[in-house]
DNA sequence: ACGCGCCCTGAGCAGCCTCTGAGTCGCCAG
DNA sequence: CTGGCGACTCAGAGGCTGCTCAGGGCGCGT
């Protein structure tokens, strides 16, 4: 699972820096560029197992980028980073070949998601296993949560930081990481929410012992089995 | 099942590209040329087990494409894609050969069933079992659907769409990845439309207790059988 | 020509989701 | 003991999503 080339398109510095250091930081050889012309000349030379696309680029659009590598008979895989409202008509059949595309602005989480997902269905990862921690279960695939054999309907806030627990369970995590990855990069307000949001997970699935989310007092939130 | 070799002929590069990944991601080995001239050359190199093909091509058409291989001998299945007023005279008598076609626009769902059937009546591919979540049952071969026994009266959209639904039981289906599979690849509006096939499938078949299509809010939609 | 079924759109509506702010509690330090 | 800060809870405004329904256009068969 570890070790995969992903080759990372976005002109906005601040974005393009941020996404590589967090994908860096999961395990990916990350490769950035920030135009479509370096990103055909790295293709060559990166070999990537995986394409992250912006679509809106300087020179050339990423369609366009997307076309020529597939005329070339390249077929890495591609993950597009499309606007808010470009999004209709343009991005139509790109859920078809294996590749997918998010709308701007997205969290962390849906990211990392998609990029499995897109490497998974290229059978370069591993089948997303069930997360679990003790009697709680959470299948991505289904999108399903269950607590003691009890489904759990979560809002998709809730389920995305429930997601993120899950893949940090035994590690503390504070509020300031929670909201770099789950909430939107574009997200203005303060760790309140956060605050709250833990509140409605603790009342919907953990209610009843052992009680799983634990709070680290100025420190931040731990998802784990025993006290 | 898997590993049927497919030869791919269309000259707009758009849908070749888009098409070869669709058809490869669902396990056939695509091999996509853009004349007539291409495609006889690897009909001797490929021995492609079915020829989808275009009938509007820059150099050779496809039926003259057709001809020729079967003067030479070769009596590869061929599913022919033509443009929406050549159907009249021309196309007559195809089916008659285990030849095929299909009307463009058409919808990936739509392909993938006819690539199946001439498949299978080729003798290549397994007969299509019926579908099956609990109580509602889906043979295509008769293009039939029974909720509880009864049978169920759907039209050309709405048994597509519950076809492709059935494909991807206990998974989550987004919107966009609907229109991508069920609806004409050209087709430009809005998910809106999903909504409304939704519930038409609903209020013809998933009246009674259990309900099997269930809404993710925010996420899209699944068909399971708890609850 | 006419009617019918099918497809899609748009408006209205209801319920859910998100986030904020205020009030309270409790831990810890001084 | 007391003050301060961090965390929890609650209620509510506002926005957004999805559902439903009615209607118009199109194609096809009568």
């Amino acid at each position: 699972m570890p070790g995969e080339r992903l080759l990372l398109v976005d002109d906005e510095d601040n974005l393009r820096s941020m996404l590589e250091a967090a994908l860096r930081h999961l395990g990916f050889d990350v490769h950035p560029v920030a135009n479509g012309r370096d990103a055909l000349a790295a293709v060559a030379t990166v070999q990537p197992d995986l394409i992250v696309l912006d679509v809106m680029l300087p020179d050339l659009d990423g369609f366009e980028v997307c076309r020529r590598l597939r005329t070339e008979g390249k077929r890495v895989p591609v993950l597009f980073l499309t606007a808010r409202d470009a999004t209709d008509d343009k991005v139509r059949g790109l859920t078809l070949g294996g590749d997918d595309y998010l709308v701007k602005p997205f969290s962390l989480e849906e990211l990392v998601a998609r990029v499995n997902a897109v490497l998974r269905r290229a059978g370069l990862s591993q089948p997303g296993a069930v997360l679990r921690c003790l009697d709680l279960e959470m299948d991505d695939e289904a999108h399903r949560v269950t607590r003691g054999g009890k489904e759990v309907s979560l809002s998709p806030t809730e389920y995305n930081l429930l997601h993120y627990l899950l893949m940090n369970q035994g590690k503390v995590v504070s509020k300031a990481q929670i909201l770099d990855h789950v909430w939107q990069y574009d997200f203005g307000g303060d760790g309140g929410v956060v605050e709250t949001y833990i509140g409605y997970l603790r009342r919907k699935m953990d209610a009843a012992e052992p009680r799983l989310i634990h709070t680290i007092r100025g420190v931040g939130y731990t998802l784990r089995a025993e006290r």
